[in-house]
This record gives structure tokens, C-alpha cells and sequence, in this order.
DNA sequence: GGTTGACCTTCCCATGATGGGAAGGCGCAC
DNA sequence: GTGCGCCTTCCCATCATGGGAAGGTCAACC
């Protein structure tokens, strides 16, 4: 009869919302929680540390599958280190590419808002580079490594009689 | 009879996927193609340029709904280039905010990475900091603003006595 | 004891942009 | 006239999260 909560109280001491941690529980990412007569969860401090870990993962952007790994190695005692921040390592290396991703994409735009006079007519590079620039784009985990030419012009497919119809 | 289409081949010109030019004609970001008596859309260079000016802003990071914007803009004549300009800084700020947010990520857990030894044995201060960390978390564009102590310890709301149950 | 309001339960749906795949029809080249 | 590659629509999946409905529970207060 030690401390017990129910699932809001839950979400408040873990920062994790009900309705999340019913979900993270539906998934397998952490062990069913047990119930009352009533039916409602009931949690322990020891849930809610687990709920707090994932928590905290979450904020630093582990997507939840490699939570399901970093609680893994939480509870064994025999881990090694090295597996633990080899995982870290390879997240900051996604994380950082995708900043620079959208830095890159930051910077693009920003070459064309400098060049634009943002007065009241119509003229704006903005649009112009959109109609027709290249936005070369480094590929940072998706992305299309098709370099077509400059579009609107050739069609490259199918099509060696035009006029088809 | 000038030059005409078919989606794969607007989509190779383009460099939108089929796929996400039907989408797009769904959700109206685009006009609806013309069909030929089979059903097959037809695409003309124009249809293409727009779809190629779509996939351009899609590379730079604007979410469809501020493309649809941007195509209004740029189909108006009327258009005052400050518009443009002013709807090109509003999502540079907001694309420099999240690169802000996922290199502020990395940057802790380099922190932590840092201190773990990475060797065969269990100690780690990863671990530990996921564990007991606060990971204070500039929110960025939708974070949790509750400041709770450290978890694990007091629950917060609804327990005047405990021992309920 | 009864009422009330805050809580809990499950279930379905939505987001945003994209892809996968099935089932069936079309087009053209050999 | 057959075959292959394209087209059509429709449904489902991703990823993490939230909203909301319909109905049951708990605890406090009168």
C-alpha cells in the first residue's frame, strides 16, 4: 500500500499526458499498468520514473522505437555503456542533420527576402526564384535524388512522337 | 494540340510524384486536370510550372497551405512584393526556430554523450541524465510550459491523503 | 443518502505530407 | 491481339499527439 496514483496524477508527476501514456501502454513501450476493481490504472513511483525517462527522452527527440531500446538498456544491468552512447551518437547525427537541413532551407529563402524590395508592387525574386530557381537542397535523410534539369521544358519520359491523342 | 501530359510525365517533368499531384488536385491546391475521354488527366507546360513551382516551395520547407497562399500571390498581378516578402520572413523565422530546437537537443545530449565513457561497463551518465535530467527545453513551437520540481517524488494535483484505496 | 463535478474508461477521428499496394481499365508497340 | 506499362480510384500506414463522445467511478459536500 505505498504511494499510488491514477493515470492523471500519473501524467502530472511524469509530465507525460494521460492520454500519451495510455498510448506509449497500448504499444508495448512501457508494461501495462495495473488496474483497479474499477478498471482505472493505477501507478507507482517506479512507473512514474519509467514515464519521466520517456519523457525526458522525448524532449531530446528520440523518436519511440529507440526509446523502446533506451529503456532496454535502462533496465539491464550488464549493458555497456558503449552501446547506450553509441545510440546517443547516432540521434545527435540526425538531429544535427536535420537542422542544418532546415537552416539550409532558412538561408535559400533569405538570399531571395534580400533580394526582394518588399514594397508595393508586384515584382518579387521570392516568387521568381520559386518559378524558377534550382534550390539545390542537400538530401538530409528523404529526399529526391533526381536532378532534373530545369523543368517545363523537355519532358523526359515517354514520349518520343509528341502529339500523342 | 500544343504539348499534353499524362501524370507520369507531368510528374518526371515536375518532379512531383503522381501520386502527390493527385493529392494535391484533391485537396484543391491545384486546379482539377482535364481528362481525356479515358479518364487519363492531361497536362499542359503551364499545368507543369505551377507543380514545379509547388515541388520549389515544398523544397524550401513551406507547408501546403502557405504554398496555396503563395500561388494566389503569384498568379495575382496586383500583388504587392511585401506580401510575399512578409509570408518568406514569417517562415524563415519559423524554420531558423525548429533548427534552434533540434540543435539545442543535440547540443545536450552531445553534453551528456561527452561525459560517458563508452566502455563495457554499465555506468553511464546518458542514462542518468535521462533518468534524473531536467532538460530545460526552449519551447519552440508547441512544448509543455508545466514546470514541474522532479518528478518521481510529490504528485502534484488531487491527493489531500494519501493512502487512497 | 443523494447529488455533483472531476475524474476515469474505451473508441474513433484528425493532424501533415508522403508512400505502398490492390483491383481493374487504358494505350500502344510488336 | 497480346502483353506490358501506364492510368484510375480507394484504402491503409507512417509518427506523435490531441480532441471529443459516450458512459462508468470516486470523493466530497449537503
Amino acid at each position: 500500500m505505498g504511494i499510488v496514483m491514477n493515470i492523471g496524477q500519473a501524467a502530472d508527476a511524469s509530465g507525460v499526458s494521460a492520454k500519451m501514456i495510455r498510448h506509449y501502454e497500448s504499444i508495448g513501450l512501457v508494461p501495462q499498468a495495473d488496474r483497479r476493481d474499477s478498471g482505472y490504472r493505477d501507478y507507482d513511483p517506479e512507473d512514474v520514473h519509467r514515464l519521466s525517462f520517456v519523457r525526458r527522452a522525448r524532449d531530446l527527440g528520440f523518436p519511440l522505437e529507440r526509446i523502446r531500446v533506451l529503456l532496454g538498456l535502462w533496465g539491464d544491468p550488464t549493458r555497456s555503456s558503449a552501446e547506450v552512447k553509441a545510440l546517443a551518437l547516432t540521434h545527435i547525427e540526425e538531429l544535427e542533420e536535420k537542422a542544418r537541413h532546415l537552416q539550409e532551407m532558412a538561408d535559400v529563402l533569405r538570399g531571395l527576402a534580400d533580394a526582394c524590395d518588399g514594397d508595393g508592387r508586384p515584382h518579387c525574386p521570392i516568387i521568381e526564384g520559386l518559378e524558377a530557381g534550382s534550390v539545390p537542397a542537400s538530401s538530409p535523410s528523404g529526399e529526391r535524388p533526381i536532378s532534373r534539369s530545369s523543368s517545363t521544358s523537355l519532358p523526359s519520359r515517354r514520349s518520343p512522337s509528341p502529339g500523342r491523342r
